[in-house]
DNA sequence: TTTGACTCTGGAGCGCACTCCAGACCGCAG
DNA sequence: CTGCGGTCTGGAGTGCGCTCCAGAGTCAAA
Protein backbone atom coordinates (compact mmCIF):
# COMPACT_ATOMS: atom_id res chain seq x y z
CA UNK A 1 0.00 0.00 0.00
CA UNK A 2 1.61 3.52 -1.48
CA UNK A 3 2.18 5.76 1.36
CA UNK A 4 2.60 9.47 0.34
CA UNK A 5 4.37 12.41 2.13
CA UNK A 6 2.16 15.65 2.00
CA UNK A 7 4.34 17.05 -0.78
CA UNK A 8 4.18 14.05 -2.94
CA UNK A 9 0.76 13.62 -2.42
CA UNK A 10 0.40 17.70 -3.32
CA UNK A 11 2.60 17.55 -6.43
CA UNK A 12 0.23 14.33 -7.76
CA UNK A 13 -2.54 16.62 -7.43
CA UNK A 14 -0.88 19.59 -8.39
CA UNK A 15 -1.99 21.92 -5.59
CA UNK A 16 0.87 22.94 -2.60
CA UNK A 17 1.32 21.34 0.26
CA UNK A 18 -0.58 24.20 2.11
CA UNK A 19 -3.58 23.62 0.21
CA UNK A 20 -3.12 20.30 1.96
CA UNK A 21 -3.28 20.98 5.28
CA UNK A 22 -5.85 23.95 4.72
CA UNK A 23 -8.39 21.62 3.43
CA UNK A 24 -6.98 19.15 6.44
CA UNK A 25 -7.78 22.29 9.09
CA UNK A 26 -11.30 23.08 7.40
CA UNK A 27 -12.73 19.24 7.54
CA UNK A 28 -12.38 18.44 3.57
CA UNK A 29 -9.84 15.66 3.66
CA UNK A 30 -9.44 13.91 7.19
CA UNK A 31 -6.00 14.10 9.25
CA UNK A 32 -4.02 11.74 7.70
CA UNK A 33 -1.76 8.72 9.53
CA UNK A 34 1.52 9.86 10.35
CA UNK A 35 4.99 8.70 10.97
CA UNK A 36 6.46 8.66 14.27
CA UNK A 37 8.32 11.71 12.93
CA UNK A 38 4.91 13.57 13.26
CA UNK A 39 4.80 13.76 8.97
CA UNK A 40 1.69 13.20 7.75
CA UNK A 41 1.50 10.12 5.70
CA UNK A 42 -1.03 9.62 3.16
CA UNK A 43 -2.88 6.43 0.75
CA UNK A 44 -3.70 6.02 -2.35
CA UNK A 45 -7.64 7.08 -1.28
CA UNK A 46 -6.29 10.50 -0.13
CA UNK A 47 -5.00 11.27 -3.53
CA UNK A 48 -7.93 9.95 -5.17
CA UNK A 49 -10.36 12.19 -2.84
CA UNK A 50 -8.23 15.16 -3.20
CA UNK A 51 -7.96 14.80 -7.09
CA UNK A 52 -11.74 14.80 -6.95
CA UNK A 53 -12.15 17.64 -4.60
CA UNK A 54 -9.56 19.62 -7.23
CA UNK A 55 -12.27 18.66 -9.68
CA UNK A 56 -14.85 20.22 -7.74
CA UNK A 57 -13.49 23.26 -6.81
CA UNK A 58 -12.16 23.78 -10.97
CA UNK A 59 -16.57 23.36 -11.39
CA UNK A 60 -16.68 26.06 -8.73
CA UNK A 61 -18.31 24.12 -6.07
CA UNK A 62 -17.04 25.97 -2.46
CA UNK A 63 -15.66 24.06 0.48
CA UNK A 64 -18.37 24.15 1.89
CA UNK A 65 -20.74 22.78 -0.85
CA UNK A 66 -17.89 19.93 -1.41
CA UNK A 67 -18.02 18.87 2.36
CA UNK A 68 -21.64 18.51 1.49
CA UNK A 69 -21.30 16.51 -1.52
CA UNK A 70 -18.33 14.12 -0.45
CA UNK A 71 -21.09 13.35 2.49
CA UNK A 72 -23.51 11.65 0.84
CA UNK A 73 -24.33 7.86 0.05
CA UNK A 74 -26.59 6.38 -2.34
CA UNK A 75 -29.60 4.85 -0.64
CA UNK A 76 -29.17 6.99 2.55
CA UNK A 77 -33.39 8.14 2.80
CA UNK A 78 -32.86 10.75 5.07
CA UNK A 79 -34.97 13.34 3.28
CA UNK A 80 -32.12 15.98 3.66
CA UNK A 81 -29.73 14.17 1.91
CA UNK A 82 -32.15 13.86 -1.12
CA UNK A 83 -33.08 17.59 -1.24
CA UNK A 84 -29.43 18.43 -1.03
CA UNK A 85 -29.12 16.03 -3.98
CA UNK A 86 -31.98 17.77 -5.90
CA UNK A 87 -31.05 21.23 -5.24
CA UNK A 88 -27.75 20.45 -6.47
CA UNK A 89 -28.83 18.64 -9.66
CA UNK A 90 -31.34 22.06 -10.19
CA UNK A 91 -28.44 24.42 -10.11
CA UNK A 92 -26.02 22.23 -12.32
CA UNK A 93 -29.19 22.15 -14.57
CA UNK A 94 -29.09 25.88 -14.28
CA UNK A 95 -25.26 26.02 -15.01
CA UNK A 96 -25.61 23.61 -17.71
CA UNK A 97 -28.35 25.99 -19.62
CA UNK A 98 -26.34 29.50 -19.05
CA UNK A 99 -22.87 27.56 -20.25
CA UNK A 100 -24.61 27.06 -23.62
CA UNK A 101 -26.37 29.95 -24.12
CA UNK A 102 -22.41 31.64 -23.41
CA UNK A 103 -21.27 28.77 -25.93
CA UNK A 104 -23.76 29.66 -28.56
CA UNK A 105 -23.29 33.52 -28.52
CA UNK A 106 -19.45 33.38 -28.63
CA UNK A 107 -19.27 30.79 -31.73
CA UNK A 108 -22.07 33.38 -33.30
CA UNK A 109 -19.37 36.29 -32.67
CA UNK A 110 -16.31 34.05 -33.57
CA UNK A 111 -18.40 33.73 -37.26
CA UNK A 112 -20.07 36.92 -37.23
CA UNK A 113 -18.71 40.12 -39.66
CA UNK A 114 -20.86 42.84 -38.44
CA UNK A 115 -19.44 44.43 -35.38
CA UNK A 116 -22.12 43.31 -33.06
CA UNK A 117 -21.20 42.57 -29.47
CA UNK A 118 -21.75 39.60 -27.32
CA UNK A 119 -24.18 41.93 -25.31
CA UNK A 120 -26.37 42.60 -28.77
CA UNK A 121 -26.15 38.37 -29.03
CA UNK A 122 -27.17 37.74 -25.19
CA UNK A 123 -29.62 40.45 -24.86
CA UNK A 124 -31.70 39.86 -21.66
CA UNK A 125 -34.95 39.65 -22.02
CA UNK A 126 -35.98 42.99 -21.01
CA UNK A 127 -39.07 45.33 -22.49
CA UNK A 128 -42.11 45.64 -20.77
CA UNK A 129 -39.98 44.81 -17.31
CA UNK A 130 -38.64 48.64 -17.09
CA UNK A 131 -41.91 50.31 -16.56
CA UNK A 132 -42.09 49.00 -13.05
CA UNK A 133 -39.10 51.24 -12.00
CA UNK A 134 -39.72 54.43 -12.46
CA UNK A 135 -37.64 57.34 -13.39
CA UNK A 136 -36.00 60.17 -11.92
CA UNK A 137 -34.68 63.38 -13.36
CA UNK A 138 -31.89 64.09 -15.34
CA UNK B 1 -35.69 57.57 -22.35
CA UNK B 2 -35.94 56.32 -18.68
CA UNK B 3 -33.57 57.19 -16.54
CA UNK B 4 -32.56 55.29 -13.34
CA UNK B 5 -31.31 56.24 -10.07
CA UNK B 6 -28.22 54.02 -8.74
CA UNK B 7 -30.84 52.52 -6.11
CA UNK B 8 -33.03 51.79 -8.64
CA UNK B 9 -30.40 50.23 -11.11
CA UNK B 10 -29.45 48.33 -8.01
CA UNK B 11 -32.18 47.05 -7.31
CA UNK B 12 -34.00 46.50 -10.77
CA UNK B 13 -30.73 43.99 -11.01
CA UNK B 14 -30.52 42.63 -7.45
CA UNK B 15 -27.27 43.95 -6.39
CA UNK B 16 -26.75 46.77 -4.01
CA UNK B 17 -25.78 50.27 -5.25
CA UNK B 18 -22.31 49.70 -3.62
CA UNK B 19 -21.84 46.88 -6.03
CA UNK B 20 -22.86 49.33 -8.91
CA UNK B 21 -20.18 51.40 -7.65
CA UNK B 22 -17.62 49.01 -7.20
CA UNK B 23 -17.92 48.11 -11.12
CA UNK B 24 -17.57 51.52 -12.14
CA UNK B 25 -14.56 51.85 -10.55
CA UNK B 26 -13.05 49.09 -11.44
CA UNK B 27 -14.05 49.86 -14.97
CA UNK B 28 -16.60 46.91 -15.49
CA UNK B 29 -19.59 49.74 -16.42
CA UNK B 30 -18.68 52.96 -17.36
CA UNK B 31 -19.25 56.40 -15.58
CA UNK B 32 -23.01 57.38 -16.44
CA UNK B 33 -24.27 60.30 -16.92
CA UNK B 34 -24.77 62.92 -13.31
CA UNK B 35 -27.64 64.85 -12.32
CA UNK B 36 -27.12 68.79 -11.74
CA UNK B 37 -26.85 67.33 -8.14
CA UNK B 38 -24.06 64.76 -8.88
CA UNK B 39 -26.66 61.38 -8.72
CA UNK B 40 -25.19 59.48 -11.27
CA UNK B 41 -27.84 58.72 -13.81
CA UNK B 42 -29.04 55.66 -15.61
CA UNK B 43 -30.13 54.48 -19.30
CA UNK B 44 -31.88 51.11 -19.58
CA UNK B 45 -28.72 50.08 -21.77
CA UNK B 46 -26.52 50.32 -18.83
CA UNK B 47 -29.45 48.14 -16.88
CA UNK B 48 -29.04 45.41 -19.58
CA UNK B 49 -25.18 45.35 -19.08
CA UNK B 50 -25.52 45.11 -15.44
CA UNK B 51 -28.06 42.17 -15.82
CA UNK B 52 -25.66 40.81 -18.49
CA UNK B 53 -22.70 40.99 -16.14
CA UNK B 54 -24.53 39.05 -13.39
CA UNK B 55 -25.44 36.49 -15.67
CA UNK B 56 -21.41 36.05 -16.34
CA UNK B 57 -20.21 36.58 -12.53
CA UNK B 58 -23.48 33.77 -12.13
CA UNK B 59 -21.09 31.34 -14.66
CA UNK B 60 -17.82 32.38 -12.36
CA UNK B 61 -16.50 34.48 -14.90
CA UNK B 62 -14.20 37.01 -12.85
CA UNK B 63 -14.68 40.73 -13.65
CA UNK B 64 -11.26 40.26 -15.39
CA UNK B 65 -12.65 38.04 -17.82
CA UNK B 66 -16.09 40.06 -18.11
CA UNK B 67 -13.86 43.22 -19.22
CA UNK B 68 -12.33 41.30 -21.55
CA UNK B 69 -15.81 39.31 -23.01
CA UNK B 70 -17.74 42.88 -23.42
CA UNK B 71 -15.04 44.47 -25.08
CA UNK B 72 -15.19 41.80 -28.38
CA UNK B 73 -17.04 42.79 -31.64
CA UNK B 74 -17.64 40.13 -34.49
CA UNK B 75 -15.61 40.94 -37.26
CA UNK B 76 -12.60 42.41 -35.51
CA UNK B 77 -9.99 40.70 -37.06
CA UNK B 78 -7.32 41.36 -34.31
CA UNK B 79 -6.04 37.59 -33.70
CA UNK B 80 -6.11 38.49 -30.18
CA UNK B 81 -9.76 38.79 -29.99
CA UNK B 82 -10.04 36.03 -31.83
CA UNK B 83 -7.90 33.99 -29.05
CA UNK B 84 -9.89 35.19 -26.82
CA UNK B 85 -12.99 33.24 -28.29
CA UNK B 86 -11.68 30.73 -29.25
CA UNK B 87 -10.04 30.16 -25.44
CA UNK B 88 -13.22 30.73 -23.94
CA UNK B 89 -14.75 28.37 -25.99
CA UNK B 90 -12.47 25.87 -25.00
CA UNK B 91 -13.01 26.36 -21.52
CA UNK B 92 -16.63 26.54 -21.80
CA UNK B 93 -16.90 23.20 -23.58
CA UNK B 94 -14.61 21.95 -20.95
CA UNK B 95 -16.60 23.08 -18.04
CA UNK B 96 -19.97 21.72 -20.01
CA UNK B 97 -18.31 18.22 -19.98
CA UNK B 98 -17.24 18.18 -16.08
CA UNK B 99 -20.62 19.57 -15.40
CA UNK B 100 -22.73 16.29 -17.43
CA UNK B 101 -20.21 14.10 -15.51
CA UNK B 102 -21.05 15.72 -12.33
CA UNK B 103 -24.74 15.58 -13.16
CA UNK B 104 -24.91 11.87 -14.17
CA UNK B 105 -23.01 10.78 -10.90
CA UNK B 106 -25.22 13.04 -8.72
CA UNK B 107 -28.37 11.39 -10.63
CA UNK B 108 -27.20 7.73 -10.16
CA UNK B 109 -26.94 8.54 -6.76
CA UNK B 110 -30.32 9.84 -6.21
CA UNK B 111 -31.47 6.50 -7.67
CA UNK B 112 -29.14 3.89 -6.02
CA UNK B 113 -29.65 2.15 -3.03
CA UNK B 114 -26.43 0.94 -1.77
CA UNK B 115 -24.27 3.14 0.11
CA UNK B 116 -21.72 4.18 -2.57
CA UNK B 117 -20.55 7.56 -2.89
CA UNK B 118 -20.21 10.59 -4.71
CA UNK B 119 -16.62 9.97 -4.92
CA UNK B 120 -16.93 6.01 -6.20
CA UNK B 121 -19.26 7.27 -9.11
CA UNK B 122 -16.78 10.01 -10.15
CA UNK B 123 -13.89 7.85 -9.51
CA UNK B 124 -10.96 9.95 -10.17
CA UNK B 125 -8.84 7.97 -13.59
CA UNK B 126 -5.76 6.98 -11.93
CA UNK B 127 -4.59 3.30 -11.51
CA UNK B 128 -0.97 3.64 -13.09
CA UNK B 129 -0.07 6.58 -12.08
CA UNK B 130 0.25 5.99 -8.60
CA UNK B 131 3.70 4.11 -9.55
CA UNK B 132 5.33 7.27 -10.72
CA UNK B 133 5.20 8.40 -7.25
CA UNK B 134 7.80 6.97 -5.00
CA UNK B 135 6.37 5.70 -1.60
CA UNK B 136 8.48 7.01 1.72
CA UNK B 137 7.71 5.64 5.55
CA UNK B 138 5.31 4.68 7.50
C1' DT C 1 28.22 13.13 9.36
C1' DT C 2 27.03 16.76 6.77
C1' DT C 3 24.00 19.11 3.96
C1' DG C 4 20.06 20.32 1.45
C1' DA C 5 15.39 19.20 0.81
C1' DC C 6 11.26 18.23 3.31
C1' DT C 7 7.93 18.72 7.12
C1' DC C 8 5.92 20.53 11.46
C1' DT C 9 2.88 24.36 13.91
C1' DG C 10 0.66 28.71 14.53
C1' DG C 11 -0.21 32.74 12.70
C1' DA C 12 0.04 36.55 9.43
C1' DG C 13 -0.80 38.18 4.70
C1' DC C 14 -3.06 38.40 0.16
C1' DG C 15 -6.24 39.01 -3.96
C1' DC C 16 -10.85 39.08 -5.26
C1' DA C 17 -15.32 40.76 -5.04
C1' DC C 18 -17.72 42.88 -2.59
C1' DT C 19 -19.71 45.43 1.83
C1' DC C 20 -19.93 48.82 5.17
C1' DC C 21 -18.97 53.04 7.27
C1' DA C 22 -18.74 58.46 8.31
C1' DG C 23 -19.86 62.75 7.28
C1' DA C 24 -21.96 65.63 4.09
C1' DC C 25 -25.28 66.80 0.50
C1' DC C 26 -29.92 66.18 -2.25
C1' DG C 27 -34.96 65.60 -2.99
C1' DC C 28 -39.48 64.94 -2.18
C1' DA C 29 -43.83 63.92 0.60
C1' DG C 30 -46.42 66.13 3.97
C1' DC D 1 -39.89 74.05 5.90
C1' DT D 2 -38.91 69.72 8.04
C1' DG D 3 -37.86 65.06 7.96
C1' DC D 4 -36.34 61.11 6.23
C1' DG D 5 -34.54 58.42 2.91
C1' DG D 6 -31.42 58.36 -1.10
C1' DT D 7 -26.82 59.54 -2.79
C1' DC D 8 -22.06 61.35 -2.70
C1' DT D 9 -16.77 60.29 -1.71
C1' DG D 10 -12.87 57.98 0.20
C1' DG D 11 -11.43 54.55 2.82
C1' DA D 12 -11.64 50.64 5.92
C1' DG D 13 -13.45 45.97 6.74
C1' DT D 14 -15.05 41.07 5.43
C1' DG D 15 -15.17 36.20 3.90
C1' DC D 16 -13.22 32.88 1.03
C1' DG D 17 -9.51 30.25 -0.47
C1' DC D 18 -5.53 29.97 -0.32
C1' DT D 19 -0.25 31.41 0.39
C1' DC D 20 3.74 32.61 2.91
C1' DC D 21 6.67 32.73 6.91
C1' DA D 22 9.58 31.78 11.11
C1' DG D 23 11.69 28.70 13.81
C1' DA D 24 12.41 24.10 14.78
C1' DG D 25 12.70 19.21 13.82
C1' DT D 26 13.43 15.13 10.09
C1' DC D 27 15.22 12.46 6.25
C1' DA D 28 18.26 10.63 2.86
C1' DA D 29 21.96 10.78 -0.35
C1' DA D 30 26.87 11.42 -0.57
Amino acid sequence: MERLSIGKLARAANVSADTVRYYERVGLISPPQRARSGYRSYADADLRRLLLIRRARAMGFSIEEIVELMALRAGSDSARARSVIDSKLESIDEKLGELRCWRAALAELRTLKTGVSLEALLAPHLESDTAQVPAHDD
